[in-house]
DNA sequence: TAGATTGTTAATCGATTAACAATC
DNA sequence: TAGATTGTTAATCGATTAACAATC
């Protein structure tokens, strides 16, 4: 009996992606709470949303429901923590350890999804030397050694505004390949690096969002 | 000369109002920058947008532009401000003083958009009495009284996700009308409390486009 | 069995993009 | 003037939703 399809990563639309994690989450604690099996439509209404939607959105993980009964749990879990590539480590850095860049080295949850963040990066000395969270601040002169010796892939930026592209063009030189872009500067990449994808994280649209429809 | 036309906030899409405020951010810079005119192929070209689209975008705050020339700078602020609804004064609390939650009081950023942290709540009684970048923490049994004689309209929830559905409906109940929640569970506005708007941030959702992306 | 659920195929909806006249 | 830009109307694209046969 089959349980899972081949996959395709660039078949999945970005609003699919978006959801999934939502799904892991609740796939997750059902299984905390005992459940063998979970239905498309036990999801969907935990997340107000439609079960044909969660359905379809599932079906990118190659994961194969039994109709009457829902998916099991345990091969839901893995398909979507494979899918996701959820299942591996990725080891990361942060540059900037202000507000923002502490709270997110305080974050544990990412920690169980693979995301591995070596070290933290900063030019306050004040900073240097300290460690939050358990990961060490270092100097951001240190930051191409660093990312060279570890194979460091993604790197994290909470760096100020006017700073941003700089560190960022020197984190692709080093061969980060994928920047999670907390600054408000929309970030460019060097000409003829389509191997490098950045993406923004924006706290303000979402403070918009809440203003404009309220 | 009419520099403005009426607007209508309902119909702006979501991903529209997503937008604005990146717009807004450029044309302020451009402002300081000295320009008295933008275009809005100047702000595509910023934001690697289709020029289409940031007209179209912005012709829902009411601005007219000019042909040839583009946006008078001044009123295109404006008007962002204006329909954003980031040119009055938003009352708000924030309830949970964790990592993420104090990195919030202390992103400035959002107080010159209009959005009034007026303070902060927790239930660990080491951080009640103290101030994070100016706010000051009160024990959440304080929460009732405060929103309710302060006129908050607003709250920001970055508390544990076993207690977040109970805070979100003494909040609502308390006359606060919009939530912004930060906490991984998905809140259900209590039934017939369709003046009540609740936006989740999701993090995760962010790390799963670049983890599957990448 | 009856009924709930899956997964596929088709229809709808809405957002983005294109085309182009009007403008300065 | 020539050419860049706006704003409107139409076309396209892609995501969501509906319909329904297959399944247990």
């Amino acid at each position: 009996m089959k349980k899972f399809r081949t996959i395709d990563r660039r078949a999945a639309s970005t609003p699919t992606i978006r959801r999934l994690p939502a799904y892991l989450q609740i796939v997750r604690q059902a299984e905390l709470d005992g459940f063998v099996v979970i239905s498309g439509t036990m999801i969907a209404d935990e997340l107000e949303l439609e079960p044909i939607q969660v359905r379809k959105d599932l079906a990118v993980t190659g994961i194969i429901g039994k109709p009457r009964v829902g998916y099991i749990v345990k091969d839901l879990i893995a398909a979507l923590e494979n899918f996701l590539r959820w299942d591996c480590t990725h080891n990361a850095v942060l540059v900037g350890a202000g507000h923002l860049g502490t709270a997110l080295l305080g974050h544990t949850e990412f920690r169980k999804n693979g995301l591995n963040i070596m070290a933290a990066f900063d030019t306050d000395t004040n900073k240097i030397g300290n460690t939050f969270h358990g990961i060490a601040v270092y100097s951001i002169d240190e930051l191409e050694a660093f990312v060279q010796k570890n194979a460091v892939t993604m790197a994290i930026l909470t760096v100020p505004p006017h700073v941003a592209q700089d560190i960022c063009n020197r984190l692709i030189n080093d061969g980060v390949k994928s920047i999670w872009n907390f600054t408000s500067l929309k970030l460019k990449v060097p000409d003829g690096r389509s191997d490098v994808l950045i993406q923004k994280e924006d706290l303000s649209s979402g403070y918009a969002v809440l203003s404009v429809r309220a």
